[in-house]
DNA sequence: CACGATGTTGCACGTTTGTGTACATTTATT
DNA sequence: AATAAATGTACACAAACGTGCAACATCGTG
């Protein structure tokens, strides 16, 4: 039974003897370090020396007897939910102060904007649109507002739908506002993001609404990621912390954009 | 029952084994020692041990005889916005019990569907299609499931996006099983609804998935409201509480439905 | 070719971890 | 209160582990 086929797996070099024990993690979700030594036919250190190397990349997770699949805790988004409250809800405040009555935002996922939601005026007949679960049941909560739901994949890092599905709805709509989160903003280079697909719907966004909004903590300005969502002429407004250095500030006002710096926080 | 398949728990690393074991009780509700011991081929000690490390991270809470879900959830702020917490989590667990692995489900908006995805088991390759942001987000907070958010105009009072653009969305999908929110349900007269938007949009969950599950609290046993959603030969699975009536269970047992019972609770 | 540097492998050693057994204790059931 | 099942503790044993070391192959350089 075990060995059906003459083990292929013999006389393999030993990157490549990683690659066949990644391989074979994957489509089984366990090795055992005794098979894998005998169908390799190399000693168990030799196998136990691999999965160190593997688990030390977090391609596996080592447990007595072999490894598993690495657990998929990549990115807790509940954690990075309170990571500057105080700031981003100074942010929020002075972002909230470009909307006015009867508008509607189109806004993005992300932590600083589900702090913009929190702090949107109840009963200014605002209507939203975004592509947040947590944003969009935290306006149900509230109560008071229009609230329009993107769907399609929704990517757990990312904490909103994106994809085509998404792309393709947000362009039957329109808006007054829209708040894409930043990952990155660069005078010269304009708005950035992580994600190819990110980035798209970002960009539909921005092609949706009569005006955009740049929200950004001090670490995204100047920054520069690898897929450039817009050119800086596509943002109008851009809001940034108390504590942004004054020439980076001058650098963006340069360019036309409307500089909003947010209120000292004490912590 | 118990040994259909030539149980594949077998020869499992100790690790694996609490994964596993957490799997089953997450799924089931409650872990028997004996049973475990038996299914990986261990000793009860062994089983015992796993338990106390389990229950040691708070994953469980061991009681004599074997484990249970901790008392408090992992979501107990959200959760607690339920009406009958443990009702609703009894008929959620006997809920879960349908599904396999790898299954797409289709969610409906509502408190007794939201008690459902926060007992679906994590790891079991589960696609998870709803129009209600705070399931998509109880879901990406639990991780481990992909999510497809189903947009539209969300309304408040019912929690999800429903309306024409959320059936067209529906309408291009495709899934194993789908738990449309009861409002009420007759065995001779089928599922019904209160609101007219909500009502087709329920009929087009229906349709798009092979097979239709009811869960069912005793108040919406025999009621009938004002919009019908399907006849009851739609309907392959009606999920009941503890206390549901003999008689009632008979008669949609007779109209062919599989009537499941979930167990009682303490409280 | 000689030489050293580098990297891989298997082995020996002591250590850690998981498992089962024995016995005393606690718990649920009658 | 009586009884059987389940549990906790202590201990012994085996399997898996990490480390240091020596043997060997490979490669580049002088």
């Amino acid at each position: 039974m075990a060995k059906l086929a003459p083990t292929v797996d013999r006389n393999a070099l030993p990157e490549e003897r990683q690659q066949r024990i990644l391989a074979r993690l994957r489509s089984e979700g366990r090795v055992v370090a005794a098979e894998l030594a005998e169908a390799f036919e190399v000693s168990e250190d030799s196998i136990r020396r691999d999965l160190r190397e593997l688990a030390a990349q977090g391609l596996c997770k080592r447990v007595y007897g072999g490894a598993l699949l690495p657990a998929v805790t990549v990115t807790p988004l509940k954690q990075r939910r309170t990571e500057h409250p105080l700031r981003k809800q100074a942010l929020a405040r002075k972002a909230v102060s470009l909307v006015k009555p009867g508008q509607t935002l189109l806004i993005d996922a992300g932590t600083t904007n589900a702090a913009i939601a929190a702090v949107l005026p109840i009963g200014a007949g605002l209507t939203v649109i975004t592509n947040a679960p947590h944003i969009a049941q935290l306006l149900l909560d509230r109560e008071g507002f229009e609230v329009l739901l993107i769907g399609g994949r929704v990517v757990a890092s990312i904490g909103g739908a994106i994809g085509a599905q998404a792309v393709e709805q947000v362009k039957r709509m329109r808006a007054d506002l829209c708040f894409p989160g930043a990952c990155a903003i660069d005078a010269a280079h304009g708005l950035w993001g992580f994600d190819s697909e990110e980035t798209l719907f970002k960009r539909a966004m921005i092609d949706a609404s009569d005006e955009t909004v740049v929200v950004a903590t001090d670490d995204k300005l100047g920054a520069v990621a690898a897929h450039q969502v817009a050119e800086l002429a596509r943002v109008q407004h851009l809001v940034v912390e108390h504590s942004a250095d004054r020439a980076t500030r001058a650098a963006f006002a340069a360019h036309g954009v409307m500089v909003h710096r947010a209120e000292a926080v004490s912590g």
